[in-house]
DNA sequence: AATCGAAACAACCGCCACCCT
DNA sequence: CAGGGTGGCGGTTGTTTCGAT
């Protein structure tokens, strides 16, 4: 076990800490990440804190293997969206960017880079590559849900074919979009790639 | 049973964008 | 407008686990 030179601890989290970090997020709820260390008792830096929050100990994330249709949904959005694995992770339920980085570098990646030594030259894509957005808000730590990641203005006018696009309209066009909420669009569906003009989802993989 | 290498996972680091004063 | 503080991201490294020999 080691520290930094502040003094704090680094490496594996023990279930002490765990459990200390847990109950300062069910109280105070997330953000205001500065403050955890203390409101928690923790002897750890405010990244760390997060880290094992974000990565682990939030009760939204999926462990375990990726499925089929998870490893499926990956590859496209990897496609479409390179290696932004925090809008990539947004787009799949239940996995953190962290989780999708490391399964993409360990499992997809090497795959990827052997099929390119085998196969033949293919046409070079364009990755859409969009800036995140931290929607304004007065009280963002009070509501992690608007600090998720949105396609911005450029990422989405290519997607909708639209010329112009503020930032408020983004936000108000995607509350409205029930493609992201109606179930016939789930993100597994073919409707739901080709609501957005991908008509060929196959030839994205 | 012991050893070694590869794979998988967890954590850290440095940087950058945003917000507030 | 500038500067400091904070959150979040992607790349990288460290550690643990697993399987082959």
């Amino acid at each position: 076990m080691s520290s930094n030179p502040e003094g704090k601890k680094r490496g594996a989290w023990s279930k002490e800490e765990d459990i200390l970090l847990k109950k300062c997020i069910e109280i105070y709820g997330e953000g205001r990440w500065y403050l955890v260390p203390l409101r928690a008792g923790l002897n750890r830096c405010r990244k760390s804190c997060r880290l094992r929050w974000v990565n682990y100990l939030s009760p939204n994330i999926k462990r375990g293997t990726f499925s089929a249709d998870e490893v499926d949904l990956l590859a496209r959005l990897h496609k479409l969206l390179g290696n932004r694995w925090s809008l990539i992770a947004g787009r799949i339920p239940g996995r953190t960017a962290n989780d999708v980085k490391n399964f993409w570098n360990s499992h997809m990646a090497p795959k990827m880079s052997s099929s390119l030594k085998t196969s033949k030259p293919v046409e070079k894509t364009v990755i859409i590559k969009p800036k995140p957005h931290k929607l304004s808000n007065n009280e963002p730590q009070q509501n992690p849900q608007r600090c998720i990641n949105v396609l911005d203005t450029e990422e989405t006018n290519k997607i909708n074919g639209v010329t112009s696009f503020s930032i408020q309209e983004t936000e108000k066009s995607l509350a409205q979009d029930n493609r992201l909420t109606d179930p016939k669009y789930s993100l597994f569906s073919m409707d739901f790639w080709k609501s957005f003009g991908f008509d060929d989802v196959n030839s994205y993989v």
